[in-house]
DNA sequence: GGGGCATTTGTGTCCCTTCCCAATTCGTTT
DNA sequence: AAACGAATTGGGAAGGGACACAAATGCCCC
């Protein structure tokens, strides 16, 4: 029976203005409680609920946020996701989801799709944005805020973990657990991400008089990831221990190790992954590696968005503080 | 310089009506070539988009789908959804997303503020909708689609697999590689795929003989059924192999057969899982599995909605066909 | 009881598009 | 060239609700 139920017919229901029944479901409007009961009643009576679409046209505000995604094969992402959706939802606030795993290099696309729904904010995980729809963005004063990478624009607003202290700290521990030949496994090379994991290790490593035998490109796919390890392993003085730019990439490793090159880990080689995803403290695989504060990175992202959408001028935090979880793939003795 | 481009600054650029913007952009209207043109220079010009608030409002359809999803910790709803988003966005949707993991029980409330956005169906991954809900939506005349649940409703749209013909496989396969003790453990109760799949395994091992020595709730919870395990392999003649609910569980027995008890997979004791979710086919795993076939059940549901949106009457499918892929955790001698 | 102030209420116009309908233009036919 | 049907175009309304403003009511106190 309730086919359409408009604030006309609660307010006739009500013996009262539309513009009542509008006040008592606007926050701090002013209603004498009566009247508020009254259109309560009603409303309940009908099941009415405003349309958020009509209250979104006329404010100028819709309280939702795009967010587009790239890999949720990552396991790193879908948790990301849930922690971020969550502290959306807490501010009031709900995602317009967009995939991008299959629209390679073409986000822009679904960028202007997105943004065609009046969304308040915007957040790209692992997904990059050309300068000129960042300008339009900008223009449109839809904030645009970076998960886990950084483009290097000026005042883009990324949040992102010290990556390169990451680095570092692996090349400190295979120092700490006594190897010495060491390879890397490298990321997708346009990332951020991977580019200051691969500084903080290589800056360190020479510090400490690590040797780096070999790098490999992994691009932050399995399949690759896996070449790469066969590459790596089909010479004379393989290396003791394998920094893989994430733990995604470090599960294949682990596999490929074990399973096609009859290694045992970590007596005969050494694998430290990044991000610690839920996965990587599975007894299986048991990994070593770079913890990523993901619910802090998601507080911040929220935080960000809600200042810049609050109309106060705000500008990218510092990179978020890691730590490496020893376990049993560096167990060495 | 953009900040608000309507389609009335458009038209005074390019000379012409608000309409004949509007037709431009609606695919199938009536306009010249040459009014198309300038609207369209104009557009560009200026960085028009058609405010999709506002069209919404007055065609009534939003060309959002509302997507409650509840377990992405589990593997296998990050595919789902990554499929369900793509097939979507194929068919000109979006999808307003919201997460209920933390809002135990209480799914109604998120749902009911998903309707405000008028979204033109919902799909509920893994989550019940109180039937006073469910007529509410009805009456709205938004198609309600359940993905891997039913709920048992005369009237429900649920997509599913067959589960019962699922268990119904392990059980042969049980027999195949001539196991006969053998125990279950269980998912969450009052999930439907929980009780199919005991269903289908417990008549189909009665038929062959097989003795189902243990039965332990897991909840599709690891933890639960790390607990589970525990209890299951704690006598004197344990099961020779067990068949769990679903992956996610399954792949927490693994690490607690073989670290915590010590025991050899498949050697000592065999594994079935239930889903085929990609992790299953690490080769640290490698467990055998039931697939469903995931993408056919996003399929299902997303021409489901479109069949419903566009008015015809629909009736819940056929479950979807499920295959038996055997792996190394059953691979006996 | 009336003046003055504060609170509540209703009216009107707008948010941005699409759709309906009437009016105009175009192309064609006899 | 007139006539006619078809295609295109612009004006006005509506969709559902919020906000500004003016009107009305309530309240307090002298």
């Amino acid at each position: 029976m309730s086919g359409k139920v408009t604030s006309f017919d609660v307010a006739l229901a009500a013996g009262v203005s539309r513009s009542a029944v509008s006040r008592v479901f606007t926050k701090g409007a002013s209603v004498s409680q009566k009247t508020a009961d009254k259109v309560r009643v009603a409303a309940a009576d009908l099941g009415y609920r405003p349309n958020a679409l009509a209250r979104s046209l006329l404010t100028g505000r819709s309280r939702m946020i795009g967010l587009v995604v790239a890999y949720l094969d990552n396991h790193f992402y879908p948790r990301a996701l849930e922690q971020l959706s969550a502290a959306l939802e807490q501010q009031g606030y709900h995602v317009l989801i967009f995939m991008a795993s299959h629209t390679e290099g073409n986000v822009d696309h679904v960028v202007r799709e997105i943004l065609d729904y009046q969304v308040d904010g915007l957040v790209l995980m692992s997904v990059s944005l050309t300068s000129d729809l960042a300008q339009q963005c900008r223009a449109k004063d839809v904030p645009v805020v970076l998960f886990n990478r950084r483009l290097g624009d000026a005042h883009e607003l990324a949040v992102v973990s010290d990556n390169q202290r990451g680095g570092q700290l692996v090349a400190q521990h295979f120092a700490d657990i006594g190897v010495s030949r060491v390879g890397y496994i490298a990321g997708w090379r346009a990332a951020s991400t991977q580019n200051d994991r691969e500084a903080g290790f290589r800056i360190e490593a020479l510090k400490l008089g690590l040797d780096l035998v070999d790098v490999q490109d992994g691009d932050f796919n399995p399949d690759k990831a896996r070449t790469a390890t066969l590459q790596m392993f089909d010479r004379a003085d393989p290396p003791q221990a394998v920094f893989v730019a994430n733990d995604y990439m470090a599960f294949t490793v682990l596999d490929v190790l074990r399973t096609e090159l009859g290694l045992r880990v970590p007596q005969d080689v050494c694998v430290v992954g990044f991000d610690d995803v839920p996965t990587a403290a599975w007894k299986s695989y048991d990994l070593t590696t770079v913890r990523q504060n993901s619910q802090g990175m998601v507080d911040e992202v929220v935080a960000l968005l809600m200042a810049a959408i609050g109309g106060q001028g705000v500008v990218a935090p510092m990179p978020l503080s890691v730590e490496l979880v020893a376990r049993g793939t560096t167990k060495r003795g």
